[in-house]
DNA sequence: ATACCCGGGACATAAAACGTCCTACAATGG
DNA sequence: CCATTGTAGGACGTTTTATGTCCCGGGTAT
């Protein structure tokens, strides 16, 4: 029943934008009774002509009929407008969530799919779609993307095809080495994006557990420095959030480190950071690539997170005030909702 | 389930199209494997800049890819094609149906509601529905407009809705006194119509059951002759089709003609004519108003009737060769498709 | 009677769609 | 190896559509 509305979703985007407009006026009118056109247009915030537009079409349709005295709904019109009811509530649920997220945390743009990543293998599948979708509506000519590591990113890379907007693009790993097995490693992940659209990549060959000696010199290398470098000058960035403990478990973290994280209430990870609910920075990785400064003057930040589990982590990343868009799951979402 | 896409049909009628363009679009590719623009635009009888803003537009959405070879169909592409299969046939299933009827009695418009008017009477009223909106489409300013009687026109009757191009419109009865009870006669359709629509009517007021000679002096009443005139000179007709005897039946015809309509096979009746498998006229009831040679110089002439039961009948009608177009149910249009 | 709001006509303008042609490039077949 | 054919994509003028902005005559309520 919902599948319909997203498979049509995947081939007319603009779908439910129409609906919903044609479905709120049919609405507005049908409470208003008898209305003007100007009325109506201020009311549902559209210009005159627009509405008439609509209006016009909407009577050829015989959905609604109007005289001197203005436009009401048809029979048929009142009708469709019961019988589109559950279907409106079904494909707009969602919306009005994604709305109150945007507003919540003040992002720029929140897309939901349905379903729980956490117990369907479908909704992460959905969420990598909806991840490459983003990035896809976001990225100009000549791009730099930085991306994370991580199993949702690698579905985000499955789901990217060729395409001439990314052609001159560059991949690059936002950080460094951060303990990753090799194939959800950010580096991985750059160079399958990179094939898979047809783009360009560098890699940040970063190993994990360097001495502080190793390390110093390894950051003045100047091959390195200069994809640090492209890296923090990139135009988008796109990665996971994952929970902390969770986070430090699969990084094999050691247990000092641990539990000070579980100490400072470590909540949620991003790009090599951990936070706490109030979305403070409580322990960085050390590794090389981008700062979290550096967002600052990152123009696009997407973060793709799904799974019931993962909620109250997104909500602490989100809190932090660096994303601009989110692409998560309904599950998340709700848990997202719990914690404003 | 398919509920779903009637509603969408009745409110964006345009977007169901701009689907199924996409959706044939896709699935050539699939087919063809790699094609190139002209090709497929050839093969699809689209010209060559359409297809091109399609494609630019499917390749956006990452649903296909091309190089300098040509196009072929994404991962995400195929995988969408795929699930949409059930939702094109539910969508369009009746669209191939009516194409085909359309051709087999070179009609120019033919449509097919969902369902069994026998059975059910929701199909009854969308066939109502449906007849309503092939006449408020076919319908101009000042026209005169002959209907029939029958429950299947009283239901045209019930959604037509006041519209200005109507306004001017005169509704008249396509033929005087046929027997039918008083709610069902072609004079009270008539004006009910005239009626929803804000139109105009006259109306043919010939009792039933006249002897020849006060049949005569009848037609030469100018009165009559007038409403007569005006029937002859109605630019459309739109009228039911039934079963010959149940429609004997209801008409109270006597016993002899009974026997005399079985002995030449009558079938079916319309306008108050009866025809015969090959579509044949077999016997007319004796009444004043449009005669089946008006037809030809009718412009628009809609049939609308549904039911599993009818099937034959319509098929005989349409043999005739007089309709212009079509409005039917599902189980109708399947046991026409067995008269071909 | 009057003031207001109505639908619908009109029109200039901006934007999108479209038809048409061209160019550089890849594949294929001799 | 070259000619031929088919490809995507750029370019550009034209047509169609969408939109903003008025205005008008006609109902309606006060």
């Amino acid at each position: 029943m919902r599948e319909i509305l997203d498979i049509q979703k995947q081939l007319m985007p603009d779908l439910m934008d129409i609906m919903k407009k044609r479905y709120s006026i049919l609405q507005h009118i049908l409470v208003s009774g008898v209305v003007g056109r100007r009325t109506l247009a201020s009311s549902l915030d559209m210009t005159e002509r627009v509405l008439r537009g609509e209006v016009d079409f909407l009577k050829e349709l015989g959905l609604l009929e109007s005289d001197a005295s203005g436009m009401k709904i048809s029979e048929s019109g009142r009708q469709l407008l019961e019988d589109m009811q559950p279907i409106i509530k079904m494909a707009f649920g969602l919306t009005d969530l994604e709305d109150s997220i945007a507003k919540a945390f003040h992002l720029t743009n929140v897309i939901i799919v349905p379903g729980d990543s956490d117990t369907s293998i479908f909704t992460k599948k959905e969420l990598g779609r909806a991840g490459a979708a983003a990035l896809r509506k976001y990225v100009s000519k000549d791009d730099i993307i930085a991306v994370t590591g991580g199993s949702t990113m690698a579905q985000i890379a499955n789901n990217l095809a060729i395409s001439s907007s990314m052609k001159g693009s560059w991949f690059v790993p936002a950080r460094g080495g951060l303990g990753e097995s090799v194939d959800m490693q950010a580096n991985t992940i750059a160079s399958i994006m990179a094939k898979k659209t047809g783009g360009k990549y560098r890699l940040l060959h970063v190993p994990d557990h360097l001495g502080e000696e190793a390390y110093q010199s390894l950051i003045q290398d100047p091959q390195i420095q200069e994809v640090v470098n492209a890296v923090r000058s990139c135009r988008i960035v796109v990665h996971g959030i994952g929970d902390a403990m969770v986070m430090a478990r699969r990084r094999k973290v050691d247990s000092e480190t641990t539990s000070s994280l579980r100490g400072d209430g470590a909540l949620a990870e991003a790009l090599g950071y951990y936070f706490d609910r109030q979305g403070n920075v409580v322990h960085k990785m050390p590794t090389v690539g981008l700062r979290l400064e550096d967002l600052q003057r990152v123009e696009v930040v997407i973060g793709v997170a799904g799974g019931k589990s993962k909620g109250e982590a997104i909500a602490s990343v989100l809190r932090h005030g660096q994303e601009d868009v989110l692409v998560t799951d309904e599950a998340a979402a709700l848990e997202i909702m719990k914690h404003v």
